[in-house]
DNA sequence: TCTGCATTTTTGTCATACCAAATCGGAACG
DNA sequence: CGTTCCGATTTGGTATGACAAAAATGCAGA
């Protein structure tokens, strides 16, 4: 476990600069915005050849750090939590393709939403409510309209993940429309389904407006548990 | 938002190798274990240069599909839970950098532990009781032995991200130790902690075994908030 | 001041070379 | 026959130099 990290004996001399510029980017020595030096000017200045600084500008970009696109001086990216969940995408996407990856994925994702729909009834205030009033509005205006309705669907649950103010959470519900988007869109789209799904979210509000959390969860498992039927059938998953 | 991901109109060349190789990788033509080819034969193969080859291996290895230690062989990585979360251990080593970066991932921690402890009241089977019940066991017999005590409470935590079985979780509890233990082992080491949060386990597992999901819950927040209160002071933060 | 073009930088890629470490193969030995 | 050890070979890490294409820059003209 601990030897995972051990085994670096060597290192490569890439990694020397990666920890150097991370830590200029941190302590703000780089302002977020600004472009990294010309790669021949890093190499002169640290006495590395242009390969080594090529490697470690590669790396701090996979890291999130700075945002490089093709030809372009990479550019110190904002820290927001954001960037790093976007990090996380490729990633979660090899999740996907293991075995019953979806669905450990989509049950993290019930699991999670539980606990928030479970706050949500406890502490949302008034402008959280409201904002929820106002996507339930929005939801059911949609019915019918397929790709509207799946817009306001995901903009009613990305309140849940607002209201426990909590900066960390609406990237990770970016995330999770992000990677399960592509499925969700697989689904047969149904009018009926509409109806159900904007039924459930609107039990869902209810059950937070009456503060009444264990039956806000119940609303919410029985909802996502429906969503789940109609995405496993895009999957020979059991 | 989705314009991040258009404005990739050219491309570099090692996007098409990683691309390959990730497919490769995925479908299982390079098995689990294997090393990839040496870099002059894959350059020979697909008649590039070097230089591309490296960028594409190093891309490989920060997505976390194949394992690069310098000097040794690229060798395809299991397509576990655990890679996926270690890939990511520097984007959130950079989250805790940020104004509030740890109470934020704290108070998710919080947040997803009191949705274990509920779910594991309501579904905790015997094996999951009994090894609660010996990691308590443990964590007693380790009071004011500071490091035995700080192991056995991670283990006894570990347990209630076992008792769903869903792969995802235990890597995450595994992050999370990570992430937090250098913060964590900078607390004051006191053993009168060590029995408060002693009997602040045994009461989380008293409401498991009660079968009291509305127990547990409080129990853990209560257990969590007195250990928020100590990591804090090792920060400047409100 | 703004616009468009020519010039200069700068990045992406290639080719080549060298060193040091890892790997491989065979010899020496038990 | 298996094991150990050592040398030759392979391979990754780094350096250097070069060139095309795209971006940044600066200047001239409107």
């Amino acid at each position: 476990m601990t030897e995972a990290r051990i085994r670096n004996a060597r290192t490569r001399a890439a990694d020397n600069l990666v920890s150097i510029y991370e830590r200029q980017i941190i302590d703000g020595t780089l302002a977020v915005g600004e472009p990294l030096p010309p790669e021949r000017e890093i190499m002169q200045f640290f006495g590395v050849s242009r390969t080594v600084v090529r490697e470690a500008v590669q790396a701090l970009s996979a890291k999130g750090l700075v945002e490089a696109r093709p030809r372009f001086r990479p550019v110190v990216r904002t820290p927001g939590y954001d960037a790093a969940i976007e990090a996380v995408g490729s990633v979660v996407n090899r999740l996907l393709t293991v075995p019953g990856g979806v669905r450990n994925l989509f049950e993290l994702r019930i699991m999670m939403e539980a606990a928030l729909v479970r706050d949500a009834a406890l502490h949302a205030d008034k402008i959280h409510v409201a904002r929820m009033k106002q996507a339930l509005a929005d939801n059911e205006a949609a019915i019918s309209d397929s790709q509207r309705f799946f817009d306001t669907d995901i903009a009613f649950h990305r309140v849940l993940y607002e209201v426990p103010d909590n900066p960390v959470l609406p990237p990770i519900h970016q995330a999770y429309t992000d990677w399960l988007s592509s499925h969700w869109k697989r689904m047969p789209r149904d009018p009926e389904h509409d109806h159900v799904n904007y039924r459930a979210h609107s039990r869902i509000f209810e059950s937070i407006l009456f503060r009444d959390p264990d039956a806000a969860e119940l609303a919410l498992r029985d909802h996502l548990d429906y969503a789940w039927n109609q995405v496993r059938q895009t999957f020979a998953e059991p």
